[in-house]
DNA sequence: TGACGTGGTGTCGATTCGACACTAAGGTTC
DNA sequence: GAACCTTAGTGTCGAATCGACACCACGTCA
């Protein structure tokens, strides 16, 4: 079972950035590679694209069989072409981000008898094949995409307290943020709607839970408003 | 000359939208196809990747062989891999945009027996494949990066009016803006030098030229200075 | 009941923003 | 050369936005 051409072609392969959140740090979350090239080494899941799925298709496939995870944002990213970035032979891939909900998401844990694990940003591995380049691309365009469209919701589950979404936003844009005006801005876009209920099993005062209004947003957003924070 | 693979692999292609500016619009550069499928159509210029060239030099390989075109501003855009977009085979496209100063670039007519031309961006023919998915995502992405990066030079001559680059803006991003307001923003900016030149040859009071001040940028873009429009 | 920890709220000065109209200069025409 | 045509070039002011900043409220726990 092989398969004849005319011309040479590069393989074509996806790989992804998964962004998580949890209580410390902005994560990344990495694969342990089992076999050459870089056996060993941490490396983006990822892998080669079938010719019967599309390329987000594929990255979503692969973001199932090596991690379990599905339903989440995903956006691609970049392609990354250098003639040498495998070692095998020439390899083309197609990166997406992602962005889960840790809380919802506990990864599933050395799956396929593959080892995965989250790592903080600022605390990676050596990366297999390119990868550091593609990871620091995807944060920069986090903190690029995070400022002007609603993506930051992604990161926590349905119902949030407005501390823990300035979090999001501090932790992806590596700076803090001053509670009132960061509230006062998020109360600007109508876009969070004020629920009926608190956050329980808290040492302290309770927060009061949010959700953002997606409906509305996914309106607006064709009508040209523009979300911003 | 053939090649075996263990696995298939869909072929692999880049394609440019490649934008100019005229006295009226702003303008995109098409190439009428000689060959099935979609002979006769408006497309964009493009090709396979070669194995040994990365995307980027793909894209410029056929920016010059399509239409003699080099040394001009190049962004990768988006990969566009949906199964079917080429009725032939699997083809995924690596996409790119191009900003060429038309009054230095007057296109290369009718190279290798095909025939090129430029078509204002809302008057666009009907185009081959997903071409037109592609120049509209190259629209958006124009004028998002137009606001925040200075890309708008690119498809000026290397000095110019503070009139022409407004209409340049005015262009790009579809509506009009104030005069005084604009020239306010610019000079902000602090990255356009002001020559001891006036334009020549026109029939009313001549403008000052300018020229923008690229290496004071790229020290200030280091800094992590956003320019903006 | 008091201490602790986080939740939640408003003001003010500085800055930025957008709206707006006239004179200057140079070439053309009669 | 006078009138005219066309584009160049320039400043103000009110409105909106921005960032800096501090205290009381509420629930838990000892």
């Amino acid at each position: 079972m092989s398969v004849t051409y005319r011309y040479p072609r590069p393989a074509l392969a996806v790989d992804c950035v998964v962004f998580g959140l949890d209580e410390e740090d902005l994560k990344v979350l990495l694969i342990r590679r089992g076999v050459d090239p870089f056996a060993g080494r941490w490396a983006l899941p990822g892998g080669f694209v079938r010719l019967e799925e599309t390329l987000d298709e594929a990255a979503r496939r692969e973001l199932r069989e090596e991690a379990g995870i599905e339903k989440v944002y995903l956006e691609q990213l970049y392609t990354f072409g250098a003639v040498d970035r495998d070692p095998r032979e020439r390899v083309v891939s197609v990166t997406y981000y992602a962005l889960v909900k840790l809380s919802e998401h506990r990864v599933r844990a050395a799956t396929d008898a593959r080892e995965a694990a989250w790592f903080a940003i600022d605390d990676l591995p050596k990366l297999a094949f390119d990868h550091e380049t593609i990871v620091d691309k995807a944060i920069t365009r986090l903190r690029g995409k995070v400022r002007y469209a609603p993506i930051g919701f992604e990161l926590l589950p349905k119902k949030f307290t407005l501390t823990q979404l300035q979090r999001v936003y501090e932790k992806v844009l590596g700076y803090e943020l001053d509670k009132r005006n960061f509230r006062k801005k998020v109360a600007a876009t109508g876009l969070l709607v004020e629920l009926d209920e608190v956050e329980q099993d808290v040492a302290h005062r309770a927060a009061r839970l949010y959700t953002f209004d997606e409906k509305t947003y996914r309106k607006l957003e064709k009508e040209g408003f523009l979300f911003e924070i």
